[in-house]
DNA sequence: TTCCCTGCAAACTGTTTGCATCGCT
DNA sequence: AGCGATGCAAACAGTTTGCAGGGAA
């Protein structure tokens, strides 16, 4: 593991991704960090955003538009991707040891996790229309 | 619905998928392909694996790594993603409709479908360890 | 003073697309 | 003949990386 050094850059990421339910895009991060730290670099961003994930404090979702997105909320939960207004909502379905374990049980290997996404659309795209 | 026309090439790729159980990447069938059609080319490829995905004749499945894989094999089912191997492994773990409705009890919005990968070590590279 | 971190730009990977031509139907 | 499909190459999006200088310890 690597030593630390304090960044500035570093803490108003991590503070604003934790500030946001939304599950930024690197570039998202980049502009919003952006009107506080003009000069930062998109490359900055992304170095930060992935030793972030790295050391656990918070992880990478894939999506599959392309395109990653980043979520301080750690602990292991679910996510819906809205089809018609491309948001990420987090998933309150607490079932997440009952499935790794169901699954463990008919697999022949070792599971460590799973990320599962729902897809549909969401509540307020389905009263819009 | 667009019109289809026949396409050795096309025919060559579904054949190729169909016959294998690996989720290659686009890339994989490219090289396979190549060995019939030495002149194919990779944007016909790409195409192609898109177009079978849009007509419902496979699926893609998005990974952490980047770099979608295929799969001709096209009922709903889940995925393991060995990291030692970086092999994905089909999963015969058959509670979907079960967690679409769980899911669907606690969620605002309309729940179409939902995607799981499995994350690991798989039985064979345990086994080498 | 050390060495991690930054800004910048170039490089890289995976994928899509415009275009002229080819080949089903 | 008509129009979808191909091969090729250029373009693209998202992300990573090499480097010289800056800042925390």
């Amino acid at each position: 593991m690597a030593s630390l050094k304090y960044s500035r850059q570093r803490e108003a990421i991590k503070d604003y991704l934790s500030s946001v339910t939304t599950h930024p895009t690197a570039d998202t991060v980049y502009m919003h960090i952006k009107e506080e730290f003009p000069n930062i670099s998109l490359g900055t961003v992304y170095r930060n955003l992935n030793l972030l994930a790295d050391i656990g404090e918070a992880i990478k979702i894939t999506t599959p538009d392309g395109g990653d997105r980043f979520d301080a909320r750690t602990n292991p939960h679910y996510h819906f991707y809205c089809k018609c207004c491309k948001r990420m909502i987090d998933m309150d379905f607490d079932h997440m040891d009952k499935i790794n374990h169901l699954a463990s049980e008919s697999f022949d290997g070792q599971i460590e996790s799973h990320t599962m996404l729902f897809y549909g659309i969401c509540g307020d795209c389905l009263r819009k229309s």
